[in-house]
DNA sequence: GTCTATACCGCGATAGAC
DNA sequence: GTCTATCGCGGTATAGAC
């Protein structure tokens, strides 16, 4: 809508950058940490985390910033002390999660000695790791229209990932490792279709470790579900 | 992560002239179809099919009502006179999806003298083959997170289904036909997902056609991927 | 059936006090 | 770091002419 993300996320990187930031919380988490002594008030991370899963909650488009303030017991000229604009926040949002996605593709689908099935079932295994890891940010990458250059931008970032794994369902398939019956490229969707969709009903309370999900996500695409 | 967004993302058809084109699909499709005398304007018919596109294509929240007046050619005002609100028009445009999943999947379960395994097998099939021919209208559906009455209406409709869909996986096991080691809510989840996810890239131009498509689902979720 | 014009309000964002 | 107050744009929806 705006203008210019792209200069709106190198002016906050000082707090945000890489994985130097703080304290222990894994990946995502509403971490409170009110450290300093005058009013309680945010801080960036945790303002981040928390509009984050208010945008997944109701939609990016559907949460007006008041919606945010209200859910973090604020203002919303409070929110800009912190950032520039609502679109920063949305970039923000996403961007771990594309950083994350794409390094674990990249890590698995690079691994040698390793055949090009077996790296495929690593990388959708991380996959999910991740998703479930980055939960909120993954949830609200996946669900930009590109209705902004920001949002393109986003679009354009799951493509490349998109054809890393691709390549490796191609190699699959070339190595005899996969069916042949059907293409490359809807074997890929209909397998991270099957991975993506857990963002849409994971809870960190859902009654079943991250690591079974991963576990039945590779079973159920790999051998299939008949007994 | 992905199954190609870029595509998917700003579909806008190149102009609002694309009139008297296409006529043939059953469900969806603007069908022109000017018939009266005086100036062109659109049926209801045609305003909520393309009101249904651009919904998909920038999402609902992320859709003014002059988008869609200006995708047809026509005001906002003019809109107005076919529908009293844009909530109606989100209303029908994701109700013609909710009727055709409900009453396949209904269908599908209720076939006597089949087995549940096969039974399951078919409410697959069905639903892959319907939300292609209702595409955007479940697509819409789809995405709708609860933000007013009506959207929670169509959350409810959609967990009416989704618990139809678990007796017939839950019947399987038990019958021995599906494997034992994942809850049923898991397979159903993960089976739908990966049913659901075809929205996220089907364009009536894929190379694959749709029965290709729902032979794919089906064989990658009960026979698995490996060769 | 569509137009222009307009009422009215919610949204993103800013200014300046505390 | 948050507040109140406010600006201005763009949103839904309506009135009434053609």
């Amino acid at each position: 809508m705006t203008a210019d993300p792209a200069a709106a996320a190198n002016a906050q990187s000082s707090t945000s950058t890489s994985s130097t930031t703080s304290s222990s919380t894994p990946a995502e988490a509403a971490a409170p940490k009110r450290s300093r002594r005058g009013r309680p008030g945010y801080d960036r991370e945790t303002l981040i985390n928390r509009a984050t899963e208010v945008f997944v909650s109701r939609g990016y488009d559907g949460t007006s910033m008041d919606t945010v303030a209200r859910e973090l017991g604020i203002t919303k000229s409070a929110i800009y002390h912190h950032v520039t604009s609502k679109e920063e926040l949305l970039h923000l949002a996403i961007s771990r999660g594309i950083r994350a996605l794409d390094s674990a593709v990249e890590t698995e689908s690079l691994r040698e000695n390793v055949s090009a099935l077996e790296r495929l079932r690593l990388a959708v295994r991380a996959s999910v790791v991740i998703l479930i890891e980055y939960h909120h940010s993954v949830t609200l990458l996946l669900r930009v229209r590109g209705n902004s250059a920001l949002e393109r931008e986003a679009l354009e970032a799951r493509r490349k990932i998109d054809a890393k794994v691709r390549a490796l369902v191609e190699a699959a398939i070339a190595e005899g490792g996969l069916r042949s019956d059907f293409t490359a490229g809807l074997i890929t969707r209909l397998l991270f279709g099957m991975v993506n969709s857990i963002t849409e009903w994971y809870r960190p309370s859902y009654p079943v470790d991250p690591d079974t999900i991963a576990e039945a996500v590779t079973t159920m695409a790999f051998q299939g579900l008949e007994a």
